[in-house]
RNA sequence: CGCGAGGUAGAGCAGCUCGGAAGCUCGCCGGGCUCAUAACCCGGAGGUCACAGGUUCAAAUCCUGUCCUCGCAA
């Protein structure tokens, strides 16, 4: 069965290295295109792009899948699998071959682009994967097969999304081999109970401790790749890319507690400790070094 | 040429404006105190001040170029 795979950051990239690795016969790449970014706005080639040239599969970029539909009625291929492709995949090319799709969440629970953020974000347990057909919505098709993710407390982003991946990768392998011997059932979504998550914005990643300190260590955990935490002291800009809620400590909402090991910060409900943070222009340090190092003009934080 | 910050002992920083014997907080090694400690006290090792030129009697500090790291914006 040969596999055209829509796919462009991490999550998209792990899926596919097990796909290989389980014997998968990949025939094709489709990612985003290459775009200006980051300092200088040089040109940034997506990543998964040179994992696939190195593995010899071909790579497609497209700024607009909806022309090039021609094209995709050259590329010989049984079935589309999608992975955090990030756009919408026209139904002309859906009607091409079958098309199926990794999403990180149980669904219809946490529909959209950032399921795993959100579960972080929200706190939750559990979360999960769900392999599906991809449709012309947004993560509505009839799923085949998911299961549920246990998310523990010391997990993050970072983490979650490889457990997710590597969850996503098995039952993907499974669905295929099902949709292969033709043994492949689906089952609509229910639509009531379907949800949605919403984008990410970068003042969202601003922490406020006038909230719990469990809530912002969420936000930490959510978004400890991008676009990182942050918060300020007096002019300084610090992000946190690591932080847990402390035992108690005296001190005043919304500020530093003076400690010269420890990290902390007093917020309307627990104590807040940053474990490893960054100044701008700085490196990522942990907590000590940071103190060691670091002159406090002000022990508010601001907004 | 998008805007900006920075490279000083193993780590994090100060010193640079106004050139003139390398400092702080930790860590490390040794010793002391303590029932005890992430506590405290005493002593010690460890630095071509990113690299290359230039100015000067003298450069971490001023000038020029190079390399590297990072923040913001997109």
């Amino acid at each position: 069965m040969k596999i055209l795979f829509f796919g462009t950051p991490k999550f998209a990239e792990i899926i596919l290295d097990g796909l290989l690795e389980k014997g998968f016969d990949v025939v094709g790449v489709v990612c985003q295109n290459d775009k200006p970014a980051g300092r200088g706005n040089k040109i940034q080639t997506p990543h998964i792009v040179e994992f696939a040239k190195e593995r010899n599969i071909a790579v497609c970029q497209f700024e607009k899948l909806s022309l090039h539909i021609d094209d995709f009625k050259k590329i010989d291929y049984d079935i589309a699998v999608t992975a955090s492709y990030g756009k919408f995949l026209p139904k002309a090319l859906l009607d091409l071959h079958p098309c199926i799709n990794v999403h990180p969440s149980m669904l219809p629970k946490y529909r959209g682009a950032t399921p795993i953020q959100t579960a972080l974000l929200n706190g939750d347990n559990i979360t999960g994967v769900s392999i599906m057909e991809t449709g012309v919505g947004m993560d509505d098709g009839d799923i085949f097969v998911q299961k549920e993710v246990e998310i523990l407390p010391e997990d993050d982003y970072s983490t979650l999304i490889e457990k997710l991946a590597l969850v996503g990768l098995e039952l993907l392998a499974q669905t295929l081999e099902k949709i292969g011997n033709g043994t492949a059932k689906k089952v609509p979504q229910d639509e009531k109970n379907a949800t949605t998550v919403k984008l990410i914005q970068k003042e969202d990643a601003l922490l406020d401790f006038s909230k719990s300190a469990e809530s912002q260590v969420n936000k930490v955990r959510a978004f400890c790749e991008d676009p990182v935490a942050f918060f300020f002291l007096g002019d300084d800009r610090i992000k946190v890319y690591k932080a847990r809620v402390a035992e108690d400590f005296e001190g005043e909402d919304g500020q530093v507690i003076p400690n010269k090991k420890r990290f902390l910060i007093k917020t309307s409900n627990g104590v807040f400790e940053i474990l490893k943070c960054q100044m701008q222009g700085g490196k990522v340090l942990d907590a000590k070094s940071f103190l060691n190092g670091y002159r406090f003009k002000t022990l508010v934080v601001g907004v």
